[in-house]
DNA sequence: GGAAAGATGTCAATCGATTGATTGACATCA
DNA sequence: TGATGTCAATCAATCGATTGACATCTTTCC
């Protein structure tokens, strides 16, 4: 689509060759790491030239700068959507608070172990929170920050504790970790000694977790 | 030291340079991966010439395993510590199982937030569980699966989950996570504001995720 | 006691391989 | 005919590894 917001048939190809690049660029990217991953794999991987690279994003590091745009927007989507709906189903139901906390973290868990694209989302995250490259900013202040805010208000909602407390963003933080550390592939799974996720483990997984922060936000007697 | 037990004092200097590297890579890699650190950059920040790297451990891959044995051993000595002064002091006291469990993760949260290098090495541990290189096996066996098997057992004691359940699975892998998501640099900082760990920081941490998990794990009424 | 021989460790220089980026020819379609 | 993409070929730069000279220290031997 051009700046007219015409599309240019033309580029059909072009379009699909650049789409395909992004979608392997996320897998390879997150899985390996930007440094660990070379332009002729990512060009072999996508069944196009490397030259497709540079032309399609400016090179390797453009072609990041664009993953990481694209998993910013499609986490704070996915985020706001988890909270958004766990809000209007409590809601309705006439809940406590604290319900809601349940129903979040099982719909995030949920969300992210659901594809393998969402898992790679997660995993690239992951990736920035431990080594932040240039792009880390876009992450954080696009996806990560509302959806701890979220959690921080919530944490205020259910435990009674102010949102800029420390008690609080340590709960909200945790609650965060909790909902990420089982869309990482491998290692969970590894200490269980399954060989991997059917959707009633991922149902499971929500439901113990969220009983486990239902019971720890509740404010003491 | 040679294999009569005599220390060979030919060799102090040598050895003094083998721990520089060691120390340095550990850093390094911890910070940056292995992929995005190269033989120069190691010995230029260990004071020596890249052929040492050779000299001593045989290249840049016998250098890293050298690196992650000393993690694993040191912080599988670390957890054990922990759970053994718990529960040391719980029984002392005379207090209930889940108090247990407070203590724990109070003083694995303050040891790995204590100096850099324990928190360089949960930091190539979480680098490892997303990349896991052919020395993750190691990490794992020897450090990460006793501490997840220890807090299983917690988990056991104190909600009464049976500890091959997949409930105490995934709450035994949640401590565990919570107990290394703060000792990863700056992201909790960012969201809290902060620019550092006071000590009384690291204090409050613990007691703020001692408080939530010894609620959570009480079992249901 | 002292020089030769051997082992240990460091160094600058260099190796082949691989990296990301670029080029110019060529294909496709408006 | 010009714009959009793709391709094989090639670029300089950097990678980890290796080499052989050299310094240091220990052991051996007379």
């Amino acid at each position: 689509m051009d700046e007219n917001g015409k599309i240019d048939t033309r580029t059909a190809k072009g379009q699909a060759t650049r789409d395909r690049l992004l979608a392997e660029a996320l897998r390879l990217f997150a899985i390996k790491g930007f440094e660990a991953v070379g332009t002729r794999e990512l060009a072999a991987a996508a069944g196009t030239n490397i030259a497709s690279i540079a032309f399609h994003f400016g090179g390797k590091e453009g072609l990041y700068g664009e993953v990481v745009r694209h998993v910013a927007a499609t986490l704070a989507s996915l985020y706001q959507n988890a909270f958004a709906a766990a809000q209007a189903e409590s809601r309705a139901k006439g809940e406590e608070p604290i319900r809601r906390a349940h129903r979040v973290i099982a719909k995030l868990i949920a969300a992210l172990a659901a594809s393998n694209r969402s898992r790679w989302m997660s995993l690239l995250l992951q990736r920035e929170f431990i080594t932040p490259t240039a792009c880390f900013d876009t992450l954080y202040e696009e996806a990560i920050r509302p959806c701890l805010e979220e959690f921080s208000q919530l944490v205020e909602a259910t435990a009674g504790l102010a949102a800029e407390s420390l008690d609080n963003r340590v709960l909200a933080y945790s609650l965060f970790t909790m909902a990420s550390a089982f869309s990482r592939n491998g290692n969970f799974l590894r200490f269980t000694g399954k060989t991997g996720y059917a959707p009633q483990d991922i149902d499971a997984i929500g439901r113990a977790v969220a009983g486990f922060i239902d019971k720890g936000l509740r404010p003491s007697a």
